[in-house]
DNA sequence: GTTTTTTCATTTGTCAGACATTTAAAAGTC
DNA sequence: GACTTTTAAATGTCTGACAAATGAAAAAAC
């Protein structure tokens, strides 16, 4: 029941970070040196640079070197964030034993609710990357693993076609981290033209920015895959 | 042009996440010794222990100290990734300028995918839950900071709803980070009213499993939502 | 006076060694 | 056999030092 107290370099890191979230300390504004925080915390170098550390692995401050160095509050970029919720979902889904069926109903929800936005917004090269991936994903020789790759890539394009940044980000987690789990499944030659098809015609529905029919394409496409992966998984548990 | 070479901290770290999300270590594998890694990788302990500082502040990997103690591969839960979510995405949105559209748009979209499943799916608890929030929205004393909480609370027990926790977790950072721009707007006794009543209509939408009533009333809560804030902002320009 | 070069102070990055603290297993005691 | 003590291993922290990078000031060259 007693609350193990934490670090001393995790409660240093702590205190930072409530300061830029809390706006005490703005972005590209420079945090005192290193010496200097281990004066105010009273605490050794390395504790404060392993406090630092931290932060840094969080993209939450950047630290340059030299005479005007030091460590900066970062301006988090949608890129530096997007690689590590990547990451973060694709092991929460490995690590959870989260089924495929519960990843692909969030997934293919969330792409519905882009739908309509994309259709309003999306832009000839939204429509461009949709069909070369298309197009790839027909490739006689691609691997399984480029297939879902591609999907992928694919079905990215379709969120970004929404034009809504916050959008983008908070899905790029459901829609990346299925990968893996796709990559369970071989798909044959039958499958995937079957898949490919349905991407065209999603592609085409956004094209013409007919939401209801892309919705309709999409709830096709997310009924097919839920099959495929369950018969799929039924062969395999007959082994 | 060229590419600064990353820190051996960060180098060790990049080599130990690789290994985590690959594979190669799993769950509750404890990794060699801080005195092992720095003879392994040929770098001090100092800096083998910022590398396990920053694959700590992700959650990656626990440490444990006595006897049997070291660095463990953690299991990553959904409470441990969702504060760190909810942080960077709440950083996000406040150091990128996103406007209020642009976010309460993200959040209703994802929001509106949740209906349908929430509909199937809600428990007593969750009703109950959301039931207690419009009670607590509905008291007269209550702040603007208490409200806005009480509102991400109902909106949470709406994703919730949907019992998909990949969904929970991907939207929770939508649902969280509005809150700081909520926060931004001062609401009358009148605005409230509606608020509280279109909150009620969805509840009771949830309550009857009527996935289009629920729809109509969230759409008419975005729309007022809207609204609301732009008239805010008006007024705040003019002065 | 202007430009270029050199020097230099500051700061982070890294290392070595040491001690403190925690923890569980091993050894000892009854 | 059950309990207590010892001990070894591991992380947490500190001190002190040097290396490397970097911009600014000082010096030199024109």
């Amino acid at each position: 029941m007693k609350k193990p107290r934490p670090d001393l370099s995790a409660q240093i890191a702590a205190s930072i970070r409530d300061a830029i979230v809390e706006g005490r300390l703005i972005v590209d504004e420079r945090l005192p040196s290193e010496a200097e925080l281990s004066e105010q915390f009273d605490v050794s170098r390395p504790t404060v640079r392993e406090a630092l550390k931290r932060l840094g692995a969080q993209s939450l401050i950047r630290t340059q070197r030299g005479a005007t160095g030091g460590a900066f509050v970062n301006h988090l970029r949608y890129e530096d964030a997007y690689a590590q919720h990547v990451t973060t979902s694709t092991l929460l889904l490995s690590m959870n034993d989260v089924s495929f069926d519960t990843a692909a109903e969030a997934r293919f929800a969330l792409e519905a609710a882009c739908v309509p936005l994309a259709c309003a917004r999306r832009t000839p090269d939204h429509l461009a990357t949709m069909r070369a991936e298309c197009h790839r994903q027909a490739q006689p020789g691609l691997s399984d693993e480029g297939f879902c790759a591609s999907d992928v890539a694919f079905h990215r394009a379709l969120v970004d076609g929404a034009a809504n940044p916050v959008l983008s980000y908070q899905l790029a987690g459901a829609v990346e981290a299925m990968q893996p789990l796709m990559n369970m499944i071989t798909f044959s030659a039958r499958s995937r033209g079957v898949i490919v098809g349905l991407h065209g015609r999603i592609a085409d529905a956004l094209e013409a920015r007919d939401a209801v029919a892309a919705d309709v394409a999409l709830s096709e496409l997310a009924a097919y895959t839920r099959e495929l992966a369950q018969s799929v998984f039924a062969e395999r548990a007959r082994r």
